[in-house]
DNA sequence: GATTTGAGTGCACATCTGTACACTCACTAG
DNA sequence: CTAGTGAGTGTACAGATGTGCACTCAAATC
């Protein structure tokens, strides 16, 4: 009696939306995700440290209690996302890997399927770039690993190479780091390219170019451990 | 009537604190610098953007309405703090512009006084690292501007050198952002060795040497805007 | 000395926060 | 068909938040 209407318990998509999925599981699966994307989006133009519980639930369309049926702490909720876009960057890996390779053009190549993976998840791609830095929580801290083993990868792939061959391992991960955050600083410069302008969305992947260029110029001529 | 006692007034220094200045303006500066020092402090370990006005005021010891005579928002108080340091920034290169040129070990006295700086004012290093990607206030947008011009002047100093006597000022000003870019990763890796482990530093300050030299190795064979 | 100024105070308030609690009721399992 | 489960609901509350208001009272000005 003290609940006369309104009780409809689910978001009320009735039809016309997705194929209203059965399932339990599916259904709690599918507000998981909903929050998870709703997290994403509030973090467009804010950091993860100033974004409330509440906001998170009215925008994924549930009460704030539900929350606590999929995560115990936003903080858990936080690294679900990292989980989230570390399919991304794995994704991006794959393609890299499967790739024409013209030996000269390696760095177009690379430079396009970060372009494009980029623009094609661009939540995923600001999240980490925001986070990497923003603070002692959990969420950092699963970012730092994660570029981590990101960086470890692309050591792993550059010991391949003619030159590298020989390297300590040591300069091959300072060698892959370099590259990694110069990447990471082109992820910046292409989420502040406003949409669809197209010019400087190419002076940007030519700058990365350059700056790629500029560090790889000289592998040739290190001397390891020097 | 409605206030018995406890007016009073000030923080209650009384004496055995700083000369306790008499003049008005001084006292103002100083509570000013109390809001900037107590902020500071409280972003050691959480992003600007989740820090409350409140506990600004309280950890500085006056009463939160009080924060208005300083600033109007807590985003200017932000500003005022990129702008102090900004001081430290320019401080560094002053330092680093007048120092023993020994041609070969110019990298190695340019990590140590990067090194030596950061020691002495870490939470103004932590503050441009964490709020550089950090969103989209003014506070983000103020580092911005700070960091392009201190990679411009970089590119101007490093136009006088030998072999980019001739580069083009695009190419210039990339290689400076690779520098400034490896530079606050090492900023980072500082900020991240606790304190007092002398070996950590010292590893650290290698891996820097390492990434600049490996950088560097390269201009010789530059071919301008190839 | 009398007056003005302004950095600081306390109180008040509406809003937002996280979370405890008891609840419903569609799905699932028996 | 019946019983149990659990994702969702509304209510409630204590605490924190930003800010308006009227205030004090030492320093600055006259």
């Amino acid at each position: 009696m003290d609940h006369p209407e309104g009780v409809s318990t689910l978001p009320d998509v009735s039809e016309a939306e997705m194929p209203a999925a059965v399932s339990r599981q599916e259904r709690k699966q599918r507000t998981r995700q909903a929050l998870l994307d709703a997290a994403l989006e509030l973090l467009a133009d804010r950091g993860f440290g100033s974004l409330s519980l509440r906001e998170v639930t009215k925008r994924a369309g549930i009460v704030p209690t539900a929350f606590y049926r999929h995560f115990t702490s936003m903080d858990e909720l936080g690294v679900a996302l990292v989980e989230e876009t570390t399919r991304t960057l794995r994704g991006m890996i794959r393609s890299a890997r499967t790739e024409p390779v013209s030996h000269r053009g390696r760095i177009d190549a690379s430079v396009r399927t970060l372009y494009e993976h980029v623009r094609a998840h661009e939540d995923h791609f600001r999240f980490v770039t925001r986070e990497r830095y923003a603070g002692t929580g959990p969420v950092a801290r699963a970012i730092g690993v994660e570029l981590r083993l990101f960086s470890s990868d692309l050591a792993i792939d550059l010991a391949r190479f003619d030159h590298l061959r020989e390297w300590p391992t040591e300069d091959l991960h300072a060698l892959a780091d370099l590259i990694v955050t110069a990447m990471l600083a082109t992820v910046v410069d292409l989420l502040d390219v406003r949409h669809g302008d197209r010019e400087a969305d190419e002076r940007t992947l030519e700058l990365a170019r350059k700056r790629l260029r500029m560090i790889l110029v000289g592998v040739p001529h290190w001397r390891p451990s020097a």
